[in-house]
DNA sequence: GGGAGTTAGGATGATCGCCGAACAAAGGTG
DNA sequence: CACCTTTGTTCGGCGATCATCCTAACTCCC
């Protein structure tokens, strides 16, 4: 009872009946109940086509919020959206992850009311709370598993904190993740299989398999930081040598800058340098690019995307990142996986993650369990009915 | 109306109401529907437990085959299978795909007739076909494209061949995939996330992601044959250099041993120098492992699977072909990866490609949408009720 | 060997979701 | 102003499912 929410894209009942192909008295009767329970909003009537006017249906976007949380190592962003998925607001702040769950979970906490105060949105209209954090997750309890960056983070029943705080529900991910579900949804919706190559620090990948969200067995997938590329030997400190990360990210290319004599501390001091137009800079960068290049013309064979998308910090300079990128991949993959394959610098910014990681929680809070849920508890707040 | 089809692991009216949640009452009821249009048979009581002993359902296997169809480079594999997935008959005949469509397909059609004859099964009791062919298909139209050791069946229309002299539905997949299908449903029914490895005369890779097979956008995801290993140069039949296929495919490790004058014109006479005992091909196994072992490592990173099954005409010597293979994904994948991820050897033997294909028959024959619409066609040869 | 208890399967009326047809509303068009 | 088009609503009906009750068939134990 609810493929209705197609409304997130606007329609009529009218339309909802043809897109659907069920009738429209059932639509009629369903939205009915939406609307009396305070999901939907009749707006205002919209121009004939010749006949009676329909009337246009949207989201109740004031009464419904979903919060969007991305935690770095180094920085922790908050945003707020409706459930439309309009970004209302967001904030940014430096924090350190390794101060561990309390801390940092306590800073979330006071930016999530700071945010929801700002906009004039009361904290019962938050229906969900997505979450992206820069290490392995098990996604179904939402605990982080052996985070290497994440000290005293192992194990942390995320979920069970905002629900005691919030009493919703918190989806907890790899941020690599959410980011490639950011940009799947927002800039490339009609892409089924899509890459999300994140080139920052470190080197990942989220992977967008049939529409969803590709975990694998142990939740671990798209971990490529440490393939091997060719036979290099850079050693990295996962202790294996020859890793991408090692060769191709952002802190082991300031490194080796640093070597040079310039000054280089991380990923976006790189970034700096290259659009300074420093030569070495852009040299190194572009070979990172075919490292980048090499390993992922492996996985467009195995994998098949349509679309692979280039984020992460390096992606700043995608000029020079993916030029080295494509020409690798077009040497090495098959003809026919990169006949009509798109290879494109992110489109989403640096709000993704966060954006990212609010989509899992909206799509959460909308899906037919949880509107049914909601109807049959008899609304939220609903003016008529019970 | 028919989740039913779990009969296909045998069960009683209780066992499927217990299961799928519905009443016994609504079981029942679907149940005497597809007794009546002959798909299912009430066998024997089996035993009570105390109170009234159970009637044992079952697929009406006699009435109901499918037939896989496992084309190579130069054989031709015909099995037919009951619908509750019995191996009823296989045949195998040397026939050369680049003979071209309509030879090739009027050689399967005089194969499929002989085996229903042989197994008094009647033209009509046939289902649904599935076929495996060495190449990139299109699997939504059943047709090759571009395959480069199939001359002649660019676009040729498989399905049309066969709706014509059987009238059903022909469902036609890449020979990994199916292989991969045949491996997971039979001898990993537990396993989601999968990887099937082929090391033959060429590498390829069945990718089985959320217990569906995963074909990518354009249906060439598993080519991995073509991956580069490392700085190698040998030279490969696709233009470019140090391929995963140029330096562990069967093919090639024949050529290199041809060259220290050994007798070896395929992966077979291989397979026969290892297990003669050959130091030389022992050594050149082993290191051939290593290097499917290298390009696997990064999938496993990448792609996260619970279970790596590694088949072909070289896992014959699987001792030699694994160890090298594991040598190198334990050292260079992620530990979360590696931690409960198992390599083994096929199982399922030579017959896996047909009998894969017929397996994508079944589900095809079972599936909801097919079962409705037999129901509504009036059964089949339904005795009684129309 | 005959009840008591237990489990399987069948029949029946009620309920729920959905549909189709008729109808009302609201606007265009000549 | 009559007539058409399109939208949305009302209402009776249909089919799938469920809960309940009932019968069948068997075990176990006194």
């Amino acid at each position: 009872m609810l493929a209705l929410i197609s409304a997130g894209s606007a329609a009529t009942r009218a339309e909802i009946a043809r897109l659907t192909g069920l009738a429209r008295s059932t639509v009629s009767q369903r939205v009915d109940a939406l609307i009396a329970h305070g999901f939907v909003d009749e707006t205002a009537d919209a121009g004939s086509t010749g006949g009676r006017p329909p009337r246009r249906l949207s989201l109740r976007t004031r009464e419904h919020a979903v919060a969007g949380v991305d935690l770095g190592a180094s920085h922790c962003r908050v945003a707020l959206l409706d459930i439309g998925g309009s970004l209302l607001a967001v904030r940014e702040d430096p924090l350190k992850i390794a101060d561990g769950p309390r801390a940092v979970l306590a800073h979330v906490d006071r930016t999530l009311r700071t945010l929801l105060a700002e906009t004039g949105r009361g904290q019962h209209t938050l229906r969900a709370i997505g979450v992206g954090v820069p290490g392995p997750v098990e996604f179904s309890t939402g605990r982080p598993v052996d985070p290497p960056i994440m000290p005293g983070w192992h194990q942390f029943p995320i979920p069970e904190y905002f629900a005691e705080h919030y009493g919703v529900r918190a989806l907890v991910d790899n941020d690599v993740n959410v980011m490639a579900l950011a940009e799947q949804r927002q800039a490339f919706p009609g892409t089924r299989y899509l890459l999300y190559l994140k080139v920052g620090t470190g080197i990942g990948c989220g992977i967008i398999a049939d529409g969803r969200l590709h975990r694998g067995a142990q939740g671990s997938a798209g971990d490529i930081g440490h393939i091997r590329v060719g036979e290099r030997e850079e050693l990295c400190r996962c202790g294996n040598s020859g890793c991408l990360e090692a060769i191709a990210g952002g802190a082991a290319l300031a490194e080796r800058l640093t070597e040079l004599g310039l000054e280089a501390r991380s990923g976006l001091d790189v970034v700096r340098l290259v659009q300074e137009g420093n030569r070495d800079a852009v040299r190194m960068v572009r070979e990172a690019g075919r490292a980048v290049g090499e390993v992922l013309s492996g996985l467009v064979n195995f994998f098949n995307p349509e679309t692979v998308v280039v984020g992460g910090a390096l992606a700043a300079v995608h000029d020079q990142l993916l030029a080295g990128v494509r020409e690798a991949v077009y040497r090495r993959s098959h003809p026919l996986a990169t006949h009509v394959l798109r290879i494109e610098p992110s489109r989403t910014g640096e709000n993704a993650a966060a954006v990212g990681a609010a989509i899992l929680g909206i799509e959460h809070a909308l899906s037919p369990a949880q509107v049914d849920r909601a109807l049959l508890q008899g609304g939220l707040k609903s003016p008529a009915i019970g």
